[in-house]
DNA sequence: TAGGCCATCTGGTCCT
DNA sequence: AGGACCAGATGGCCTA
């Protein structure tokens, strides 16, 4: 078993990574084009900031053409006394010209950095798209992305390890290692949601749960939506908790409490300061309440509705504050429409999910 | 208003 | 010498 999903998955994922490294390369080569260089004249020109005096100044040890001769002069003939000899470069004079030209390399400077950070940001902005949970609104910031990114691979890489399909807590919990409130609350409402667009169809045996665009099975737990107004908060009981216990407003807990044996998540590998917690609808950004209420109920109708199983003793409890056991209330429903797994851009979860179903 | 995130500038260091 | 890379500083924007 193990021996085909090394040499079923393991080319797949290889070729998605290469795929990976080949768009971002490109897309640097592209956002080069695409740079407006009105920065250059923007900032550049600009009188220079705080610091640029004394870059000039040291600076000036740059030698060149023309006058830089009578420069070195003036600074020989100036210990003609009994004042020891300074050793080491001269320092030369600030001509108007090696001010010119110094503002030039600074300017030139800046702009390749510029650049490069721009080349940087692009490559980010891949990585967002292909890590689990993309949105083009609430864009992850950069240190988020890098830590999902990586809880992403060593998931996929525990995936290919053991050679089965982990269950939705244990990925979940596997990908939001160390991550951020907020960014735990995203993630594990996109990989819910995600489970809930197929628990729609129950399977025939009604006790377990095909996902088949994802690579981790489903317990038979319940999955409600419900009103959660009471505080969920449970230290020390067990609980990867989302929730977002300091929202007032409307809004939406993720909470998930494994049966309370398991040891409360924490997050020890998230060396960052722990943001504050954020609902999934209305905590984050303000760029997701661009959504439209139409999209929001459509979503909600989508992924919110007749959901509801029996089974209490794991419950992800995932619903809009407003909603008691999985009524509907659009006005409630997080931003998700621009939130999605990336399974639509053939990520490895393809891949593995072929090998998973097979 | 504080804190988080970000873009940009800047100077130092290393490499080719 | 010039470019890439890095880290610190700074200021703007946004949100709670």
């Amino acid at each position: 078993m193990l021996s085909r999903l090394f040499s079923e998955v393991l080319p797949d994922v290889q070729r998605l990574a290469a795929e990976w490294v080949d768009d971002t390369e490109s897309d640097g080569g592209k956002v080069k084009e695409e740079r407006e260089p009105c920065h250059l004249e923007e900032n550049d020109l600009d009188e220079p900031r705080e610091g640029s005096s004394r870059a000039e100044s040291e600076m000036a040890g740059d030698d060149d053409d023309d006058d830089d001769d009578v420069d070195e002069e003036e600074c020989g003939d100036e210990n003609g006394g009994d004042k020891p000899k300074k050793r080491g470069p001269k320092k030369r004079k600030m001509t108007a010209a090696r001010v010119e030209r110094s503002k030039m390399r600074r300017v030139k400077a800046n702009a390749r950095e510029r650049t490069r950070m721009h080349d940087l940001n692009s490559a980010l902005d891949n990585l967002r798209k292909v890590v689990p949970c993309y949105s083009k609104t609430q864009k992850l910031s950069k240190i988020e992305t890098l830590r999902l990114a990586k809880n992403y691979i060593l998931a996929l890489g525990e995936i290919l390890r053991n050679g089965k399909r982990p269950d939705v807590v244990t990925y979940v919990q596997m990908l939001c290692k160390g991550l951020s409130q907020p960014t735990t609350n995203l993630v594990a409402g996109c990989l819910q949601l995600n489970t809930r667009n197929f628990l729609t169809e129950p399977c025939a045996d009604g006790a377990r749960f095909h996902m088949p665009s994802s690579p981790f099975s489903v317990h038979p737990y319940s999955y409600r939506c419900s009103r959660l107004s009471s505080p969920h908060y449970q230290p020390g009981a067990g609980a990867l908790n989302m929730r977002a216990h300091s929202y007032s407003g409307p809004g939406y807990e993720a909470v998930y409490m494994p049966g309370g044996t398991s040891p409360e998540y924490n997050s020890p590998d998230y060396e960052g300061q722990h943001s504050p917690p954020v609902c999934l609808n209305g905590g984050m950004s303000g760029k997701q309440q661009e959504s439209s209420d139409t999209d929001r109920s459509f979503h909600y109708s989508m992924h919110y509705s007749g959901l509801t199983t029996s089974r209490p003793s794991h419950s992800l409890h995932f619903g809009p504050s407003g909603a008691r056991s999985g009524g509907a209330h659009s006005e409630n429903i997080p931003p998700f429409h621009d939130v999605h797994l990336h399974h639509d851009r053939a990520p490895p979860y393809e891949d593995l999910n072929a090998f998973f179903h097979n």
